[in-house]
DNA sequence: ATTATCTATAGATCTATAGATAATGC
DNA sequence: ATTATCTATAGATCTATAGATAATGC
């Protein structure tokens, strides 16, 4: 064959594609089938199927099979973990960070390719040593805590209150997968509302909504996505 | 051998146990395994050394791995879904049932065996056809739904109320898996209380609680765990 | 005869590696 | 020479079945 203008074999199915579109196309069929089967009854051969290459292909874009898991994970939980950071070092009121965190979350985790959220709570992350995610994943869960405590939630129940707002958080993954047409934004601003009233705040009157999205978007926060 | 007391070739181990006990020594194996490790990634002789036995042993108890795992879907959603059939016929407040059950079934997924909750979240489960366990979760989110509207919230976000009450319960898996010294009591009273906020009612005032408690213990519903 | 197990294995995978190949780049 | 793929396959599983076996029951 002649000018495909790509170095390399062509593929089996014709397409050429560049490295790093390659890449994504591989991680995003892993998405796929990762989010809607689960990590280990996944193939290789279906991901690659799916990415339009060859099975033994997958080897020359990411090392095993572990890497492609390894790799959303980041995606999912590293731009929360962005916000996260700044919002921890913004001015405004605590209440109104954690509305902002708290919705962004679930806009990103409801808006994400593939529901990516799902992922997180496969048992395979736990099992498997995903020690980077992990880590992540734990800041991002001492950032709620840190802004409860700050908001002034009764320090007794701070524990309680912060892996009930991180679940309910969370839960936009399974929610979606029970409801594919899902409105996100919707979902994002009373969830946000509903974490400030399980910490037992007011919350949720008209101001720190307003406040919190003009927050995100003063920070342009919201468009940190990868 | 002679008068182990049981008919049957003895184990391998030697142990003997009656027919129900191995029975309940495999899903016992298999709900500790699957909550782990996950549905795939979880090896029929896993499950096997684990209760004690043969790999091809465990298919004289189960035809297949997949029964494995609908036995213990039932096992999770079937106490819940009774007590949810029982709070809908009763007299009390929606309010008050609505606390309840939420309070009964963060109790049992809290406090069953092996964190079965996140058995709920695995994707193998949406994957394969357990059409009995679907429909069961399906309803129980409905007896949500049902109060949570009774109760008097606004209709226009009826269905996000129910998302968020139903993930809010559910998470309290993975609060577990994360946490597995989690305060169980604390976290139903608490995440109880934060469905009453989430929905919109006044709730949590300490007689809801009271009246909770009392119309689960009248009706003698906590003690309906298989 | 019935029961509950065992041993052995068929048949179908699955992940990852080895090494060939077909492009472009120089 | 470098790049990105391919074909082929090693080696290790994994689920489920076939059929033997070692108990008790009658």
């Amino acid at each position: 064959m002649r000018n495909t203008g790509r170095v390399g074999r062509p593929r089996a199915n014709g397409v050429a594609a560049s490295r790093h579109d390659a890449r994504e196309a591989v991680l995003d069929a892993a998405a796929e089938l990762f989010t809607t089967a689960g990590y280990t009854a996944t193939t290789t051969r279906a991901i690659a199927e799916l990415a339009g290459l060859r099975q033994a292909s997958l080897y020359y874009h990411f090392p095993a099979k572990e890497d492609l898991l390894a790799a959303l994970l980041a995606e999912t939980v590293d731009p929360s973990l962005a916000v996260a950071r700044e919002l921890l070092g913004e001015l405004a009121p605590a209440e109104v960070r954690l509305w902002a965190l708290s919705y962004s979350d679930i806009r990103l985790l409801g808006t994400a390719r593939h529901n990516l959220g799902v992922l997180c709570l496969l048992p395979e992350v736990k099992a498997l040593n995903l020690t980077g995610f992990r880590a992540a994943r734990a800041e991002l869960k001492d950032c709620y805590r840190a802004l409860i405590a700050e908001a002034g939630a009764e320090p007794a129940s701070l524990d309680i209150c912060t892996s009930l707002a991180f679940g309910l958080v969370e839960s936009v993954a399974s929610a979606r997968r029970d409801n594919p047409r899902l409105d996100v934004e919707a979902h994002a601003r009373h969830g946000a509302d509903a974490v400030l009233r399980l910490a037992g705040l007011p919350g949720a009157s008209g101001s720190v909504r307003a406040a919190g999205l003009a927050l995100l978007e003063a920070a342009a926060l919201e468009c940190s996505r990868v």
